[in-house]
DNA sequence: GTCGGTAGTTGAACACGTTCAAGAAGGGCA
DNA sequence: TGCCCTTCTTGAACGTGTTCAACTACCGAC
């Protein structure tokens, strides 16, 4: 039922644990044939048969069926994580940096759109350990809202000093929404998310830097304290 | 597979079409059952056999266990939109009628938070005839829009004028994001839920106020401009 | 009244995700 | 080498949602 501690896995280290390999295997295998035909499509008969293992045996290393996707879910992250760096290292203003970790994101996703937007049902369940809300995937959460605090951190940005530690969370909130609207877009190439971030970022660049204004300071404190309020 | 063309039962009415008898058990039946047990809890065999009828006949009626939830879904939005009339008829400015209407919603769904949580995810499928978004929901979709555009139509609020046409269907998409937020709170009578809603209307009610303004109008047609843009 | 066609109904059968008792493989220790 | 314990592996079996060929009930037409 609980994941194996995943002992990290140096570069061609043979000394991995004895069913690291099998682990790996059946994981691949499961995201080939996701990628393939489709989640709903993909059965754990198939998996076990492609990989050369009984089906109990995946059942060893993964919970469910659910949980090969939380394995598509962390992998997505540190895809995201690398791809985003070049964006971190060349950017300096927010706005700019904002965009583009946001496209990275979708990069990302992008050659998974197919089965991606099926599987985001499960996420969507709050009962699920795969709801990006979830106790279980805060790992990768938290990953994730490292990254948008990068964003922040790294910029010349000037925020207000209550807003700046909410920030971060709040970006991936919105990263969140760019997501939802990415498994629902129907467009060629899903150009349309990409002209969402692209007309959505000026307007948290605006919103940020307005924060600051004296005239609306109260509107500020209002909104933060609904978040502290909301917050768990 | 299709649905039945549900020919307007008028009260005590006996010259129903034959089925539809059989078709309002088995629906009543899943509904009681689902809210009694979950909806993961509840089978297809426990819904027949409680009904008394055989497996296939609930099957006959419905597609899938899927559509027995958009039965829930239309079934909802008819008594949110009866659980809305008192406070269209009692307010006249903007922010209570909005206020009220989403109170409204979340007054209907309550007793249902047990296992409405647990099927909203299939809503969130976008590929699922359940989806919000999906053209099969198009009816209910509509007719929650209608609601929020008597919001906003018997209001004493000045609007821009652009924006006017385009607000109900904003102000619906809230409603959804707090269905969301509703779905996933944990706290005791989802009370979280509703503060959530009285922070955010005064909230959309000055943004709205705002969007009149000179200074802003250029952000007001940016944000319209996106909108317009990201429509299907 | 009987015939024919549509609407409604049945339950066994299928494929799937999941479980579990049983066993195999490996490695540390005497 | 022999023993034991943990880790890993197996595949039959269970309960589920769903399908479908067969059957029954009803109703209008003649």
């Amino acid at each position: 039922m609980t994941e194996q501690p995943a002992p990290t896995t140096a570069a061609g280290d043979p000394a991995t644990a004895r069913g690291e390999q099998t682990r790996q295997l059946i994981r691949d295998t499961a995201m080939r044939l996701f990628r393939e035909r489709g989640y709903a499509q993909t059965t754990m008969r198939a998996i076990a048969q492609e990989a050369g293992v009984a089906v109990g045996n995946a059942y060893y290393y993964f919970g469910s069926k659910d949980h090969l996707i939380q394995e598509f879910y962390a992998q997505s992250q540190v895809e995201h994580r690398a791809a985003a760096q070049p964006v971190l290292d060349r950017e300096e203003a927010f706005g700019p940096r904002l965009a583009g970790v946001l496209h990275a994101g979708i990069d990302v996703l992008t050659p998974s759109h197919g089965f991606a937007a099926t599987f985001f049902k499960t996420a969507a369940e709050p009962t699920s350990p795969l709801s990006p809300f979830s106790a279980e995937s805060s790992g990768p959460r938290q990953a994730a809202i490292e990254l948008f605090a990068e964003v922040l951190t790294g910029s010349t940005a000037k925020v207000d000093a209550e807003l700046r530690p909410q920030l971060p969370e709040l970006l991936w909130l919105a990263y969140m929404g760019v997501v939802l609207y990415w498994v629902h877009d129907r467009s060629p190439g899903q150009t349309k998310t990409r002209q969402l971030i692209d007309g959505v970022v000026p307007l948290i660049d605006r919103l940020v830097a307005l924060s600051r204004l004296r005239v609306l300071r109260p509107v500020t404190q209002q909104v933060l304290d609904l978040i502290r309020t909301l917050r768990h």
